[in-house]
DNA sequence: GCAAAAGTGTTGAGTGTACACCCATGC
DNA sequence: GCATGGGTGTACACTCAACACTTTTGC
């Protein structure tokens, strides 16, 4: 597969929503240092690829999900980082919805699953500042679209997409005042479809909107 | 000095504000690949040193400049962005008044000097794209406080500061609605004193506000 | 008809923007 | 006294936050 940049790595931080839950994307390694611990998946960074492409390859190879939308978030380059050796690391994001992409454990991983963000204990390295960063991070992205994309079905109605940003910005926010802005600030555009089969009033299903 | 990260780099994209105009730091480089051209000043992380540390010193080492403010912007990864070797490099900013320090030109740099930002033609390697990123960055970055702080003297006439503003957001600001803006959002505070000497009506001085 | 979730409007506060004139000084 | 840059206030539009009740369906 090629020569690796032994000083730098990738991990990702992966969070999944479902069922009104943030949850991390975490491996549990197969090698020392931290040897079945579970951790965030990263790895090295070969030469003859980049960094995004790392990335990708790497959060498919430990937990076989693809074809998602990863973001560079920040580099962590402290010196005692990494037990072993002096590893820098980029941290990239993405927000994902866990039911539609089947988990694989792959390469140095044992295990891959899901856990209640909240609910992660120690990890390994400077894994907990990564999943900080990562939060504070999804806090200011999550008014823009790109990452909504992996997250959400084709069509859903508001509520459910107001309990995600519930979830996210760990605050309650104002129905009426959500539908509005949602709605003004364009991103989403109302269906004619309605939901069925609820043991109650229907709800209209809304879409992004695939303009800007 | 210690061992190098050979795949590793920081490279500075430091902006200096004098005369009204914004000026970007670069150093002709005293050596192959990209001889005697100019270029934002860089080099190696080494493995003993955290990468703050090393856009300090690397910037140091280079141009002489020190004790200023320089923030991770962002990760540059493409496989082909540098020619000898494939080199990750990392980008530093920061923004500062050019009067207050002295040029040095130092390790592999044949000269410093500082060019006007929009008169700079072609860059070697990706710095036009790091000069882009960065300028994008710095129009976020300029309402937030300690980016001010090396650019500033201890006190300064209103006026002056809106047009530094206005040079980096390249827009005309209200001056009413600027002075109010600056005040409430408690940036800076009024002084006593008033500037001498000029051929008109006396500025008072302001100055920025120590806390948060 | 009742339980459960869907949906809807108005008001007040604060913020951003547009806009034009008088003021204090040096010469 | 005039040229020069310093300094100020008001009105409108927009955005945000607070707040409670009616509607539609399944059972």
């Amino acid at each position: 597969m090629g020569e690796k940049i032994i000083n730098l790595s990738v991990d990702c931080a992966i969070f999944g929503y479902e069922d009104g839950k943030l949850k991390s994307l975490l491996i549990k390694r197969d090698k020392e240092p931290a040897l079945n611990q579970w951790s965030l998946p990263g790895s090295y960074v070969y030469l003859e690829e980049t960094i995004d492409e790392a990335a990708k390859r790497i959060l498919f190879e430990l937990t076989g999900i693809k074809e998602v939308y990863l973001t560079q978030v920040k580099v962590f380059g402290e010196l005692d980082r990494y037990p072993d050796r002096r590893i820098v690391s980029i941290l990239y994001c993405a927000l994902i919805k866990p039911e539609l992409f089947e988990l694989m454990a792959g390469s140095h991983a044992k295990e891959v699953n899901w856990f209640e963000t909240d609910q992660i204990g120690e990890l390994p390295f400077d894994h907990n500042k990564m999943i900080n960063k990562s939060l504070s991070w999804l806090k200011e992205e999550i008014w823009r679209k790109p990452i909504l994309h992996n997250l959400l079905p084709e069509k859903f109605p508001l509520n459910q997409l107001q309990e995600l940003y519930q979830t996210i910005l760990q605050e309650e926010i104002d129905n009426r005042n959500f539908r509005k802005k949602v709605i003004n600030m364009g991103l989403v555009e109302k269906l004619q479809e309605k939901t069925k089969g609820g043991q109650q009033r229907p709800a209209f299903f809304y879409r992004l909107r695939n303009t800007v």
